[in-house]
RNA sequence: GCCUGGGUAGCUCAGUCGGUAGAGCAGCGCAUUCGUAAUGCGCAGGUCAGGAGUUCGAAUCUCCUCCCAGGCUCCA
């Protein structure tokens, strides 16, 4: 028998049988090796472990604790979910299950329209468990896309997708089952699946997985075929990394902003509102008004104008602007006035922003012209849509448009792209990503020149920002491209925050001109970017970042002076009243009630400073400081120094957590 | 909008077989004066999301509506 010879990740070169696998690789490297394996790389194609192997080849063998491996088994977890799913339900259409984060899910059509329940995950879970212990191998065949039709005939889902690579509709469905052959892994002789694979050698590698829920999805995602039944499951290599993963959920609930909203009495969704409709407390309002006014600031010194505008409009001014064109269905219905004439409550700031730049002549050596507003508007997101503050009917953006030369749009958009991820880290996000969104086929309006020149302007900015660029094609706004800054929070999520829009279209929309050095009239090209995107999102992020331990400056209450007797208020007041002078939020709580009591509260609100002081602080104008998340309280903390480190610590943006964690 | 699940005091939740509502925390009152995460006693608090129906009787069963959650779709 010859020997053929490949090799190993590390670059040494190992010689085996004609015609092992990489099974008889992984038992030749070692014997726990051999027991880990549940699939290969072959010259960087993943297959299974008993593909035969070819002299040359660079073999890497997948474990279940690394990605890949994971990505295996969540897989063939999917196969188990829907073998289980027909038996208990014959007749059942089954149409696709792939690996997602963490998970797996798959989806079906029950016979006569039935639907999952929630008790039934149970019973599922329960097949899916006997057929783990049932130890069946996972069997690889192929056919032509004929035999394929033929085999999977009762399986319409199936069959779209076999006919589909066939005529090539759907290039997508390549993958699912890999150019011209059909695979497929057969289970048992009752369940085979359509599948690309590779999948572990048998179901007794999997177990350590969780159906967590049902949802409807519909058929390849499109609103108008039929919805499927969904059902979502986690899976792991090990029991530890479920737990674990069970864990940071359980973490991530914590850190909800709709609870820690409640808890700490930010605001609240009073159902008189209806629905997406947010009322901001106190706390809450004082948070807002922090960032708001921070933002302010910035922008001020960026050299931005603020401007206002009405939160109603005729349906004229969208006219123009083609929203309601594109746009009418997320909008509220119009008011009829006794005119007949309609009202509508604005989607966008920008036709407004359009208006001032028109309502007189302008020169170029106004531009760039930066109009900032922060906006209200009103959208009638869908009512599945809505979710706590970060998708709401009501919202105020941070918005604003720049009109400039096409000469000073490159420059200005990469000034822009600065400032945007200047202000980010102010508020303590500094883990970023790009996004470029690039024109919507079927629904973009303006020439292929002006979206090539948009979009590789656009394109420059991001490449040249030195972070990590991801394309997403056909995912820009219909009047043009868009750059996004994706932000990644405290427990890795990442978010989509700032967007900054290329429009050449609305100032032609809107004849808008200014008049340049030639003296002659030309059209400015428009700037559409919000930073926080909506106050009440960023707000939500903000909050989800943090915990819900917003950094000092932001914090709605930044300390509580206690004192441990009521002889001891006096000084309580005057301590507070020093703080309120340098222009800190600060309230006593009076000793009518145990210490610990009120520290134990003031805590539970996740105020950053909570200042005892008794005999000792009178008599030396001293504070006790009990810093949130500080282990030990400090005592005898002369007031003025306190005073000088929490000015610093405001002016600094800093949060005590943080500059201890360093 | 669609699928699944849910809505009982401000919050978290109990409430059996259909027999008319209960706890803890929070709130209020009184007492307590205390050095770093829960002082004691008392009081008050509910159109059981809303409406209709079945029933002698509905938090409980049925239907409709509203709202919430997790998904799908959408997101200027």
């Amino acid at each position: 028998m010859s020997v053929i010879d490949v090799q190993l990740p590390d670059g040494s070169v190992r010689s085996l049988d004609d015609g092992s696998s990489a099974r008889e690789l992984a038992a030749a490297i070692g014997s726990r090796l051999a027991h880990d394996a549940i699939a290969a790389q072959v010259n960087g194609e993943l297959t299974d472990l008993n593909r035969p192997l070819h002299h040359g080849d660079r073999v890497t063998i997948v474990t279940p604790a690394s990605d890949v491996g994971r990505d295996v088994l969540r897989h063939s977890t999917a196969h188990v979910l829907a073998q289980a799913v027909l038996r208990l339900w014959p007749g059942a259409h089954y149409a696709i299950g792939p690996s997602i984060r963490d998970g797996f899910y798959y989806d079906f059509a029950l016979p006569q329209g039935a639907r999952f329940s929630d008790d039934d995950l149970d019973r599922i879970e329960r097949v899916m468990r006997s057929i783990v212990a049932e130890d069946q191998p996972f069997l690889r065949s192929e056919y032509s896309i004929e035999e394929g039709l033929e085999l999977f005939k009762d399986q319409p889902f199936k069959v779209e997708i076999i006919a589909g690579v066939g005529d090539g509709a759907n290039p997508e469905d390549a993958g699912e089952v890999g150019g011209s052959v059909v695979s497929t892994y057969a289970n048992t002789p009752e369940f085979q699946d359509l599948c690309r694979g590779p999948h572990v050698p048998s179901t007794k590698r999997l177990g350590y997985f969780k159906l967590m829920r049902v949802a409807g999805a519909y058929w390849r995602g499109d609103e108008k075929r039929p919805q499927l039944q969904r059902i979502y499951g986690t899976a792991w290599e090990s029991k530890e990394a479920l737990a674990a993963h069970l864990v940071q959920l359980e973490e991530a609930e914590k850190r909800d902003h709709r609870r820690l909203g409640a808890e700490m009495d930010l605001f609240s969704f009073p159902g008189e509102l209806g629905p997406g409709l947010a009322v901001f407390h106190p706390k809450g309002g004082t948070i807002r008004r922090v960032m708001e006014e921070y933002s302010r600031g910035r922008h001020v010194a960026g050299g931005y104008e603020f401007v206002n505008s009405p939160h109603i409009t005729k349906a004229e001014l969208f006219e123009t602007s083609g929203h309601l064109e594109w746009f009418a269905d997320g909008m509220y219905p119009p008011m009829e006035l006794d005119d007949g004439q309609q009202y509508y409550l604005k989607p966008m700031n920008c036709p407004f922003h359009m208006l001032i730049f028109k309502a007189r002549q302008r020169s170029y050596r106004e531009l760039p012209l930066r109009m900032f507003e922060f906006g209200t508007v009103y959208r009638y997101e869908k009512s599945g849509a809505v979710h706590g503050l970060t998708r709401v009917r009501g919202m105020t953006q941070d918005d604003a448009h720049i009109f400039c030369t096409r000469e000073q749009m490159a420059q200005e958009l990469s000034d822009l792209l600065n400032f945007v991820l200047g202000l980010l880290r102010d508020f303590g996000l500094n883990d970023f990503y790009l996004e470029l969104s690039t024109r919507p086929e079927g629904k973009a309006v303006g020439s292929d020149e002006e979206w090539n020149e948009a979009e590789a302007t656009l394109g420059d900015v991001a490449r040249q920002a030195g972070l990590e660029l991801v394309l997403d094609v056909g995912g820009g706004a219909f009047y043009g491209p868009k750059i996004s800054v994706q932000a990644r929070d405290a427990i890795g999520r990442t978010h989509q925050l700032s967007t900054i829009q290329l429009d050449f279209q609305t100032p032609q929309r809107f004849e808008a001109s200014y008049v340049a050095s030639d003296n002659a009239r030309h059209r400015p090209i428009m700037i559409h970017r919000a930073l926080f995107g909506t106050v009440e999102r960023f707000m939500a992020i903000l909050i989800e970042h943090y915990a819900g331990n917003m950094p000092t400056w932001m914090s709605p209450d930044q300390v509580v002076v206690l004192g441990v007797r009521d002889d001891h208020d006096d000084y309580a007041h005057q301590v507070a009243s020093a703080l309120r002078g340098d222009g800190v939020r600060v309230s006593v709580e009076l000793a009518n009630e145990p210490l610990g009591s009120r520290i134990r509260r003031a805590k539970l609100e996740k105020v950053p400073y909570v200042l005892v002081v008794g005999d000792e602080d009178v008599v030396s104008r001293t504070v006790g400081v009990n810093a949130r998340g500080a282990n030990d309280p400090e005592r005898g903390v002369d007031l003025e120094e306190f005073r000088s480190r929490l000015r610093v610590e405001i002016a600094e943006h800093g949060s005590p957590e943080l500059s201890r964690a360093t």
